[in-house]
DNA sequence: GTGGTCTAGACCACG
DNA sequence: GTGGTCTAGACCACA
């Protein structure tokens, strides 16, 4: 499977995790009903620790993501639509106003973030079939 | 001035430092040569240890955003002009895409996000005359 | 018959096949002398584990509230009437004062529940004749 | 402090300090603002590990009862008030229902629930103003 | 076999 | 000092 771990990143080691489960389920390479591998299979896998992606595993499924069957395993749920808030689009704004800062340090001003979000959003509308 | 401090917030306070500097030289809201305020003042005023504020300030002027000129205070830099490296936009558009898997389970699809993404750019543009 | 079972709940499945028997009961669905499916027919019916059901069935004799026949099947036991004990009192007290925390943070006071409460358990005894 | 963990119970250590700082703050032992043990003092006192802790004071502030405040500690939040949404009602009729059912088998009929309720969220009353 | 819990002990970032 | 993360290794309930 294509999960991949760097233990040199600053960003936890379950959180790694959890992110790519969430782009997995985002661009569709995970289904509903998918089964994810077993704690102890996944840690064996990536030379992790039983808890660390068992943590990973609580959390996604905290959030909905994914369902354990008791004793089954672990699988990827159906996608419950919940309408974008209020609260979730101040979210996603004030994310663009961050990135737009860190772009304009590296020397790319606004215009161009916009002509590189279209064109990475078009790459994602190619690989599933859209969903706003 | 327009420092504000969230102290509930998982982002570290220091950290919080520097996203608020960049922002306003980002914005404009800080020009070359505007004056900051002292370490010790704004640790005071912002009732935070005076460590706190001095790592915001190393971490700024490692960045290049920032000078202490020794005994005269601190001041915003002149920016300093370099192309955006290739490494530079693969990071920008890894950024974009974790994003948009965000974003997507908010319920918010990628045309959508790209359509956000103009309307604060262009926000942004009103007030900076841009930079790409 | 009446059996549902959520493989998604973290109840455990032959936990849920316990409590619906005692509800069944309860309510006067189930009579003493009805006869229950038995271990391999339910388990087939519901797609459980042979030894799931089987669990559930042992749990449900050891509480008095079925008896095995043998060869003839698993019957609803007649109702032993045990006054409550003191301990019996003391733990559904306890269990009323995790319902008030409960419900507390869902933004529901005490006087609310009480309500609740009462309206519930009216219309328990409108299909059972009530047993205090 | 008043914290009681039973190590024999078969409620995970964890849940066990998660309850008492729910009632806590339900019936107004624990304030907005209170301070709550560290986490490794917590340890120490109850004999348990630190993880055991740190993971009921993680659940709890996910639930927004309590906040961590970057290297000062944990304190209890203030209470954000949410209104019971339809669901809610709906899980505690179900706890109300199951209540019935448990009672009933211990020789505790409707009528009587409904009086020991009434007097339990009147003790719980005398304790706190109300919050409904 | 599955996931859930717990301990012991370690290292790290933050303030 | 604080909480957050991770590993190693153990035990348990469930199916």
């Amino acid at each position: 499977m294509w999960f991949r771990i760097d233990p040199r990143s600053e960003v936890p080691l379950y959180q790694q995790l959890v992110d790519q489960v969430r782009e997995g389920v985002a661009r569709g390479w995970l289904r509903p009903g998918d089964r994810l591998p077993s704690v102890r299979e996944l840690a064996v896998r990536l030379a992790l620790n039983h808890n660390t992606v068992a943590k990973a595993y609580q959390e996604l499924e905290r959030e909905g993501l994914i369902e354990t069957l008791r004793g089954r395993g672990t699988f990827v749920a159906a996608r419950r639509r919940r309408p974008a808030s209020h609260e979730d689009y101040a979210w996603v704004e004030s994310q663009i106003r961050q990135l737009l800062v860190a772009a304009y340090h590296l020397g790319i001003g606004p215009e161009e973030l916009v002509d590189i979000v279209r064109r990475v959003a078009a790459g994602w509308r190619e690989t599933e079939g859209g969903s706003s």
